[in-house]
RNA sequence: GCCGUUGUAGCUCAGUCGGUAGAGCAACUGAUUCGUAAUCAGUAGGUCAGAGGUUCGAUUCCCCUCAACGGCACCA
């Protein structure tokens, strides 16, 4: 006779087995209401399970995480569900959960419309007010096989195919709808609600550019109706941030057709931002034992060969091009040309390590379908650098690498980091033991760093292993920019070497690494991390000065004037409209500061300060307002805060 | 590259069941000289993404190309 070990440690024995319900029940009602799915010995089960044995049991409500997976697979359940009935023909594949919804693949030889979207999404309406149970079934192989294969599920055929012969065969039925499925899925239909779905998209049967194109639906769900909310909200949120919205807004940069896909111009207020990021980053660079190299953008070709890129990466290289019989190759990476300086003399080992950085403009053939705004772009600025070091000096670049990586980003704003250190692969150049070497001092800089980190076993590239960095944006998403990687393949085909202490030749160890990544994404993470509104240090404009009339014209030209010499970005408003105009208009365009200039300011040699988020800051003289923005420019702070004293 | 959607003024969009287009904002001109998020009036601005086809006539219908958008695949 059972005995049920409850969550919080009461046991309840009972005189005959029961399901999962009637334990629910048993409970309290309420429970038994909320009641989804249940976890038995640390295994999801439906709530229908029946208990006969003694087990450690709790009741899954859409209060738990897993509940709410559950609802999201039952509400995708729902949707091939819905689609079935309204379009017979069409074949369902899989439904997984995703992070924040579900999907579900269709075989369709028509794909859907928008329109189809609202009718299946009122089918699902329907069918949840028409509370149906859904009930597991366990059929044997060659059941499920034949009873698909009659339904004309031919993916499902192939699915169970695919299915371990241990694994028992599960369907599950809900109406006339019949789905096959591991589950755990919600007891009926009923309790599902808070769902919205959002777009068709074509997706590759197995995730292979090869299989026959599905047509996805993807949707969203939630607990309860206000999660749902929230998170279309978020989406909203997200969507104001769109940088190239903003981007065009503020006349931060194009893209534009006449020149072609994911060529990016950056327009006089993007540049000036990106000027502040180079003159920074470079100054971090140089301080920090770093010297600055510049190569070209073509090359021989044949260096290409020489690099093995040309064998690796041909499809995503521009095609050469030829002159006087010569064929040259843009540049898709700039280690190649590192290497080069370096191979230029011979080097010993009392020069290394030697760290070369250079702001170096690649051009990759990105597909078209890839491009995307500033985030996937086909000519892009790394800020790329090649550290060349012994064996022995790993780990203290690696450390002095990480020391850089997070003061630049933490300057920038982002000191939340999610790091990954990725180890050898299956297929792998260099011997095991130097591996073994690198990869233990990648780990010791990042313990010594105290950054917390994880693991991806066998993720490395085929020629050393590797940390990515992600950082996390204002809300909550992640990019990753940062890279360290250690090669052992590109000294090897260039022969690279340096000059030992006991006379002789070895090679070096070369590490790759971008902190930002590319300035074209960094900057599109930038926008959207700041929705526009760049600390004062980044800001294009940072002030303007505008005359109340043009009675005050000439003193707010004096005052600009004043801040510019002191190195602020200024401009001035002297067009005759009223304040509230010009106010209204700077503050849309996130300028940091406005300094208003009437009569009272003239008079006294002053101005009336405001900031974008229309904070009223008081009266500054020029000297005071000067000095304090110069300080603002000096700490790179991301707020907006001001001496006010003494205003 | 693949699937789908979209492409009208600088921007956001309306419109034409086939008879070559309109609004708001922005720009420009004039008036206004004003105290912390939009002063008023006027002017100009479009090969309706590009090329082809059907038609007496295409921005509208069809085909192709390009680009953007949402995904998929790809991302050294």
């Amino acid at each position: 006779m059972p005995e049920i070990r409850l969550p919080d440690g009461t046991v309840r024995s009972f005189a005959q087995p029961l399901t999962g319900l009637e334990l629910a029940r048993e409970i309290g009602p309420g429970l038994a209401k909320a009641a989804l799915a249940l976890r038995v010995n640390g295994e999801l089960r439906d709530l229908s399970t029946v208990l006969d044995q003694d087990a450690a049991v709790a009741i899954i409500t859409n209060r738990d995480p897993e509940g709410l997976e559950i609802i999201r697979h039952s509400t995708a359940h729902l949707l091939a569900q819905a689609v079935k009935e309204l379009f017979p023909d069409v074949q369902v594949t899989i439904g997984p959960v995703i992070e924040n919804g579900f999907y579900y693949d269709f075989a369709s030889s028509k794909p859907f419309t928008p329109e189809d979207l609202e009718r299946i999404s009122a089918k699902m309406r329907e069918l949840i007010a028409a509370d149906l149970p859904v009930r597991r079934e366990v059929w044997s192989r060659e059941e499920a096989i034949a009873r698909f294969a009659a339904m004309g599920e031919e993916y499902k055929v192939q699915i169970i195919a695919d299915i371990p012969v241990d694994q028992p065969i599960t369907v599950y039925h809900q109406g006339d709808f019949v789905d096959l499925c591991r589950g755990p899925h919600v007891p009926r239909t009923g309790v599902l609600g808070a769902f919205a779905l959002r777009n068709v998209a074509g997706a590759y049967w197995r995730g292979d550019s090869r299989n026959a194109m599905l047509q996805r639906i993807y949707g969203t769900a939630w607990a309860e109706q206000k999660d749902l909310d929230a998170y279309l909200q978020q989406l909203a949120e997200a969507e104001r941030r769109d940088h190239r919205r903003i981007g065009s807004e503020l006349e931060l940069f194009s893209i534009q057709d006449e020149a072609g896909g994911g060529l990016v111009f950056w327009h006089p207020q993007g540049a000036k931002i990106r000027r502040v990021i180079e003159d920074f980053w470079r100054d971090a660079h140089v301080s920090g034992g770093y010297d600055l190299l510049f190569t070209p953008h073509i090359a021989h070709e044949q260096l290409w060969y020489t690099s093995g890129h040309k064998d690796f990466y041909a499809e995503s290289m521009f095609e050469a091009m030829e002159d006087e019989g010569q064929p040259y190759q843009l540049k898709p990476m700039n280690c190649p040309f590192h290497i080069l300086v370096y191979r230029s003399k011979l080097r010993s080992y009392r020069d290394l390590p030697i760290r070369w950085a250079e702001l170096g403009t690649v051009y990759r053939h990105e597909m078209s379908g890839a491009l995307h705004g500033l985030m996937r772009v086909r000519g892009f600025t790394q800020d790329d650098a090649h550290i060349f070091c012994r064996p022995d000096q790993i780990e203290a670049e690696i450390a002095g690498v990480l020391a850089l990586t997070q003061k630049i980003l933490g300057t920038f704003g982002f000191d939340r980091y999610e790091i990954n250190l990725s180890t050898r692969p299956v297929q792998f150049v260099g011997s095991e033991e130097v591996w073994q070497h690198a990869t233990s001092a990648l780990s010791a800089a990042l313990e010594r760093a105290g950054l917390a980190y994880q693991i991806d076993e066998g993720g490395g590239a085929f020629y050393g292993p590797k940390i990515d960095l992600k950082i996390e944006d204002a809300i909550g998403r992640k990019w990753q920019c940062s890279t360290i990687q250690l090669d052992f393949n590109l000294p090897e085909r260039f022969g690279m070497e340096y000059v030992a202490e006991d006379g002789s030749r070895q090679r070096p160890i070369m590490i790759h690494r971008a902190i930002l990544g590319s300035l074209e994404r960094f900057f599109g993470v930038l926008i959207e991390h700041y929705e526009g509104k760049f600390p004062f240090w980044l800001a294009p404009t940072q002030i303007v000065v505008a005359p109340i009339s043009e009675q005050q014209a000439d003193y707010a030209a004096q005052v600009a004037a004043r801040l510019e010499m002191m190195g602020i970005r200024v401009e001035t408003d002297l067009r005759s409209e009223k304040i509230g105009y010009k106010i209204r208009a700077h503050t849309l365009r996130r300028v940091p500061f406005m300094a208003i200039v009437g009569d009272r300011e003239k008079g006294g040699g002053t101005v009336s300060l405001r900031d974008r988020d229309g904070r009223e800051l008081g009266s500054f003289t020029q000297d005071h307002l000067g000095s304090a923005l110069q300080e603002l420019n000096r700490n790179r702070q991301p707020a907006l805060q001001l001496a006010l004293e003494g205003g």
